[in-house]
DNA sequence: TATATTACTTTCATCGATAAAAATTGTATA
DNA sequence: TATACAATTTTTATCGATGAAAGTAATATA
């Protein structure tokens, strides 16, 4: 990832000097969702302090935050630790995933404009374009490749005329992110990848509801299944 | 106001006590979600201090939380709002909450085994009970119904196998929940509710999903279209 | 008069120290 | 040996004060 945050993002030429709190907000779930932080880990404040050169309270302000998304869990006057990871939270994950984006898409594909289309076509382009320099790097973790990745689902819904849905399916993919780095499956069907990103960026350009909703389906179970069987996270 | 935590409910005579960040937080959505704090409002800290009888360090850190779950808005190096109510906010969070109810609600029809069904049935007869006594007392705001309603839709779908997809429709209950309070509708068909939730009941418990469906989506389009048309919230 | 620059005030973000709670250790008792 | 209790240490939560940024008013310059 090392990318700028995504949530803060703003800073549009305008001023509005990022504080510290939101740097370490970003550093913190930036390292759980990439699973340097172990999931159920103690999140001692005096060792954060240290680790993220920080002070108590911006430390805490990025905590509270965290804990407001799931991202970490409080218990009450006995400090934070990073949210466990399940198999069934795994599961649950997919299939709500899969409910949500369905409508979603089938939203956008009737209702979306020739921008909508445009934002796909060029999200596609940017995510092939970062899947040859991943294969050529072998580098199968590649920080832009999961952005355009993201950027690419995102804009296939992005004419469901409903900013609160896209923000929950945003989460739902941060939290399904973060279970793919926890399963060290490093290669991961990556031959496929691509290509089943066409087809849906076909289909939903036809504006075939039904393949489309079906192929992203099977996109995500598909993942889905492969990261349980790899066993990792209890 | 002085009424008890919702979210950090807990305290099972299990240890736990709560801390002053956490008081402050749920008297502070409270205040959000009745209205007393008007959308948009800027929230100077020296004020909240006062107000909530609390310290800086607490103060921030529930504003953090609020922040994360959408209730206020932040503003780097700049502060807290109460964050802004709009008519398109308010339609959006009701298309959004229909799709999502629905699907839960299928789910829940489809896969719910007795002990949901006489999750409803008690949540019911809980809410017809809390129905009369605001009946009697004349006071259209009690809060005690609103619990009890919100306990009730919650049962409906308490059998969708998803906890994320439970949590995303609780929270835009309670956003919805925060336009019923801003436009000051006091007496709005009061008659007719009871009614509708024991058809919506009826429909549940018969495992007709298509009539439930359309019940609850006209209850939530109806109720929603009485506050847009009040012509609070611009 | 309008704009730019500066000094001043208010408000926000962060630090360091302290209070409060939990965890750990040690000791005494059955 | 196991358990209860007290004393000690560690860790978390909160306070009060300071540093930093934004906002406002005053003055100067075109």
């Amino acid at each position: 990832m090392a990318k700028t945050s995504t949530d803060n993002a703003g800073n549009r030429d305008n001023d509005a000097i990022s504080t510290q709190a939101s740097s370490v907000y970003d550093r913190l779930q930036h390292d759980i969702l990439t699973g340097q932080l172990q999931p159920g880990l103690k999140l001692r404040l005096k060792d954060l302090i240290e680790k993220y050169d920080t002070g108590n309270s911006p430390l805490r302000e990025a905590l509270s935050r965290l804990s407001a998304t799931g991202m970490v869990v409080r218990e009450e006057n006995r400090g934070f630790r990073v949210s466990p990871a399940h198999t069934e939270e795994l599961m649950e994950l997919t299939r709500t995933r899969c409910w949500l984006e369905e409508i979603a898409l089938r939203e956008s594909i009737t209702h979306g404009d020739t921008e909508w289309e445009e934002r796909i076509v060029l999200a596609y382009h940017w995510l092939a374009r970062a899947a040859r320099q991943k294969d050529k790097a072998a580098n199968h973790t590649s920080p832009e490749w999961e952005t355009h990745h993201q950027e690419f689902h995102l804009a296939l819904i992005s004419a469901c005329n409903s900013s609160i849905l896209m923000d929950f399916c945003a989460e739902l993919a941060k939290r399904s992110f973060r279970y793919r780095n926890l399963a060290e499956v490093v290669e991961y069907r990556d031959s496929h990848e691509l290509e089943e990103h066409r087809e849906l960026q076909d289909a939903v350009l036809n504006r075939d509801a039904d393949t489309a909703v079906e192929l992203l389906r099977k996109h995500y179970t598909v993942t889905s299944q492969i990261l349980l069987d790899s066993g990792h996270f209890e």
